[in-house]
DNA sequence: CATGAATGAGCGTTCATTCAT
DNA sequence: GATGAATGAACGCTCATTCAT
């Protein structure tokens, strides 16, 4: 039998792949068994074990995904034209919009990273490549003017990506948990950290006086 | 062997939670064995049973001495005289001085509560009560004129506990995260939130010309 | 510690078992722990080791008393006038007044005797003096003309076992057998076997003509 | 391992059946492990949980064999020419040559109907059929004359069976039992109950003088 | 004698993984 | 490459029984 076309192969990935967040989002990651993917991704146990050779790998796999998810949604932010304004955005789409059992998954990950060494190491993989690309975001902000923070900014990014993740952990932990009422919470104090100096316009000297 | 003294019941109690503790942070949840804790504890499967009806109920034991606790600490901020400068303290105490394996003990438990409905009621009762002392705390603050709040103090606590369990989670997943340096980002923030009145002072007059 | 008066003793012996029997009527030998039996009697589980040696010995003591009960039952029929009036009064105080959950503890018994030889022993035990009495009972009814019957009386006694085991079996099985419809069927039955007389009277004279 | 023919499949079952069937004869339902049926049909109980989902279903497969063959024997008596005789030879096939494993595996069976409801209503579902059966039977051996029942006929069948069953109960309790010796006695109670109609012959009216 | 906490082998069942076909 | 039957170590938990007090 000739090697499957590398994009039949991939295709295949992304189908297991999405089974098994299907089933991991329904079930959680422990309760979820192999045999409900397979049968989720309609695949015998020997062929997802030809994609992935473990219920690890999946997590892995899965992680891969999201990095590639929020690699695009920070390039969305980086090419907006109001920074502040795509920041709002974003907190709304991970606050509100994301459903509750993703949000779970999300929190069960996280647990299952403090433990175990592979899916740590490439959470934490994640959490690198989030943050560098807010750096260089922000440092390019704060170069041409637009935000004076008064702390490193690598410190400002952990801080705001320790709120991302608190929200989360709330979220999961209450169905009742209303994320949009934090908002403006959030925009506060990030704003504390970021100081965004105010657009100049013609009545900027108004605002003095 | 006749009833046991109540004082032994509960030091055998604590032993047994000592070592649920030792298990689950080190193993995980689900991955630590009832074996290992009754390996842990010196103690027989059958006697751990007399004390904790399920693997579930060691949790909630956990959680109901996370909850003493947490009660101690808000109360040392309660008498305090300079409450911001307590809020600092407990931001210290948390950040830095609760070791490693009690913050991913806290991360583990909230995972597990975001899909077992018991350990979920049951940190959801903690945090409420959290919640409604800190709230109880704030606004008698705002009452006596030394914070100005501009949002309503219940999103406010809530984001400050989300700060918080972020911060857990982002220690629980790197254990090279220096959580000293992030202090005055999260002190930034709080009073982004609280608004703190400046002390009146011989130099207040300045201020207002 | 002087010995327990034997008064006490055998009451408290009793009173076990009267546990022990409600118990295993209620959830099945099996299913019925020595903690429930304990709760029942309101005993501690060594006081209850004291009486009996294990829960089999407890099966065994009840088997007993059961022999207590049917040998009194034998004696009433023995001393009626109407034999086989008496005989289908105890009929149906077995077929229709035996409580369904007592029934099948009996079926229980049996099956439990089949395998474990210190229960089948007694239950053979009580079964052989149940047969003799009823032997020398039938003997007695055959020397004095009352009945005729064509087999050995053993074998009559013994098949009137099987068909009260049957019944028993039957009503274990089906709680909506009607037992008291049987009842005729079982009469015809047993007359069959028995052949009984037809009391003489002064008309006997004219049956035969 | 790709798809187990039909045939292989069903002689796997049955060899599993096989297995359970010695072990729950020799130790009792309640007494053989999971494991000890693994090991006597020289399986992992993991193959053994994809032919039978419970230690219940065990029970359940072996109840559908022996419905199987009672089916099979019932309409060998159905075609036979001389109902009685075919009655008789049964009852022989029943009473003498069943092995003793058999017959105490029926009463197992019996016992746990009586406290599980799915055996129960297998077991009952077995007995109706049986019933039904035989009433059948005996309605057309009474229409066509040859019997002249003072009963209605299910209650003779209802007695028929209770006799059967008790057989059984009393040959699984006393392995000395002797089932030859109540043979005729069966035939006098079962002659009792049907009141078979002698056959016509030469000196019918000899009978009527 | 009574107590009841403790024992610990054993239970029915699960499921990530393997490998003969 | 795909199949799916098979593996087997483990799991959480039970309960008849013991024995120090």
């Amino acid at each position: 039998m000739p090697k499957l076309a590398p994009k039949t192969q991939h295709a295949r990935r992304e189908h297991i792949l999405d089974a098994a967040e299907h089933c991991f989002i329904g079930k959680g990651f422990h309760h979820a068994t192999m045999d409900d993917i397979c049968r989720e991704a309609q695949v015998s146990p020997g062929a997802l074990y030809t994609y992935f050779v473990s219920k690890e790998a999946l997590i892995i796999g899965l992680c891969g995904r999201e990095k590639d998810r929020f690699g695009e949604e920070l390039a969305k932010i980086t090419e907006a034209t109001d920074f502040l304004a795509a920041l709002h955005c974003m907190a709304e789409q991970y606050c509100c919009n994301e459903p509750i059992e993703k949000v779970r998954l999300h929190v069960e990950i996280g647990a299952e990273a403090g433990r175990n060494a592979l899916i740590g190491n490439t959470v934490r993989g994640i959490d690198k490549a989030v943050n560098e690309g807010l750096i260089e975001l922000l440092e390019r902000e704060r170069d041409q003017g637009r935000i004076k923070p008064k702390l490193p900014i690598e410190i400002i990014v952990g801080a705001m990506g320790a709120l991302g993740d608190g929200l989360f952990q709330r979220r999961s932990l209450d169905p009742h948990f209303d994320p949009k009422s934090i908002i403006p919470a959030m925009m506060t104090m990030i704003e504390a950290l970021l100081a965004p100096v105010p657009l100049a316009g013609p009545d900027e000297k108004n605002r003095k006086a």
